[in-house]
RNA sequence: GUGGGUGUAGCUCAGUUGGUUAGAGCACCAGGUUGUGGCCCUGGGGGUCGAGGGUUCGAAUCCCUUCACUCACC
């Protein structure tokens, strides 16, 4: 099903490095060489969004062990701007993170914030979410904006549309993201940074294989599989992912943007995906949904108020080694600010460990039984 | 004590000249949330319409009595 690709590791001082290889599935371990630290792969990436993982500062998320987070151009570039951001250290020296970031470019909010939006060849017309002024996006203004941002890895400006669509239209937002590509390549960047190609292709397999192959031509040192988990059947997710990833060089990095439940994670993985981000565990904890090895605990359920065990038993997060589930449910209940922030703190924990879990069980050869006990005690 | 006003879901209130099974918002109970606004969406439970009597085919609605709260004046 998944076949037996080949690994050609690139010696020395590479971008990307696959070391093991899962015997069963396309799953992989591997690490990504970035300016601002190596990043062991498969990995999740917290979103950042504003310069900042919601509730949370650095020193938090260096203590959480992540190595990579990702914020936004686009958000970036309206407050508080690129280039004083870039006046200020670059997203590194504005928020005091000197591990590795990726940046999205901002093709999501043109499929998000659709109604705010005019879209031709030549790029994108915004109205600010802001102030409603008028903001014109150009795949080269997109790779200068991060370019000022400093990130480590970033996007270039991308059509994600909304499904269902026609092939037609699935077709033209696939061409036109490849012509994009290309103008953001001739956009200059730092030496340290890298710009990766996303293929599209919504959910027709022929037209995500052209996608694959036509950006595999381009010199990457990463690909980005972008436009699902935006509305359609699970399924259908992970047939794409399975098309596209038997085409992507093993070589390199692929990132599945967006994604998902901590089963979507470990179907990734098992596809061969390397990266991943998601607003799943830090939304949801603002919103009291918690993840749990078991599923999730929905905190603001009346059960949890007189139930004084940890969320879970045994996990290393500020919440679970000091409050208990009642506490939580309070907090929660009566609007604190602290119930976000602790909420957080278990998710990007949950999250982060899980990722460590599927690390330890590629290398250890036991990624087959891990994925099979996650199809089984998750359905989400 | 006299005169006026108000009593409808836990709270704030709609409810047409009397007409199907009395509604909304918030709260409560429970789902959802996939390249971020703490937002939002979807269901659900909950009412002797202050109480009693009358008129009527039919009353939250009209009439009488009564109770509670409230305002003004003694």
């Amino acid at each position: 099903m998944w076949g037996e690709g080949k690994v050609r590791n690139v010696m020395g001082t590479s971008f990307f490095e696959v070391e093991k290889r899962d015997a069963r599935t396309n799953a992989r371990t591997g690490v990504v060489h970035t300016s601002h630290g190596d990043v062991p792969t498969p990995v999740f990436m917290p979103v950042g969004t504003h310069a900042t993982v919601k509730t949370l500062d650095a020193s938090d998320l260096e203590e959480l062990d992540a190595k990579i987070i990702l914020s936004n151009a686009y958000h970036n570039a309206l407050r508080p701007g690129d280039e004083l951001v870039n006046d200020l250290g670059g997203l590194h020296g504005f928020m005091k993170w000197d591990r590795a970031i990726l940046t999205d470019s901002g093709g999501f909010q043109v499929f998000s914030l659709a109604s705010l939006r005019r879209l031709d060849d030549q790029g994108v017309t915004f109205r600010s979410h802001w102030d409603g002024s008028e903001v014109v996006w150009t795949p080269e203004k997109v790779v200068r904006i991060q370019r000022n941002l400093g990130s480590d890895i970033m996007m270039p400006l991308d059509q994600c549309i909304e499904l269902p669509a026609s092939e037609d239209r699935v077709e033209e937002a696939l061409e036109r993201t490849l012509r994009w590509l290309d103008r953001s390549l001739k956009e200059p960047r730092k030496e340290t940074q890298h710009l990766f190609g996303i293929v599209q292709g919504g959910i027709s397999p022929s037209l995500r294989r052209r996608s694959a192959e036509e950006t595999i031509q381009r010199d990457c040192p990463g690909f980005s599989i972008g436009g699902l988990s935006v509305g359609e059947e699970k399924s259908a997710m992970y047939e794409m992912v399975d098309v596209v990833t038997e085409i992507l060089p093993q070589e390199k990095p692929r990132y599945l943007m967006g994604v998902g439940t901590p089963l979507d994670l470990v179907e990734g993985v098992a596809r061969g995906v390397d990266m991943f981000d998601c607003v799943m565990p830090t939304r949801n904890a603002r919103n009291g949904t918690l993840f749990v090895h078991e599923g999730k605990i929905n905190i603001k359920r009346s059960e949890y108020r007189n139930d004084d065990r940890p969320l879970e038993e045994g996990c290393s997060c500020l919440a679970c080694r000091r409050y208990s589930r009642a506490y939580l449910h309070h907090l929660f209940r009566v609007n604190e600010i602290l119930a976000l922030r602790l909420n957080t703190l278990h998710n990007i924990t949950f999250y982060l460990n899980w990722m460590r879990e599927i690390r330890e069980a590629i290398c250890e050869g036991e990624f087959d039984a891990f994925l099979k006990k996650a199809r089984e005690s998750l359905t989400t």
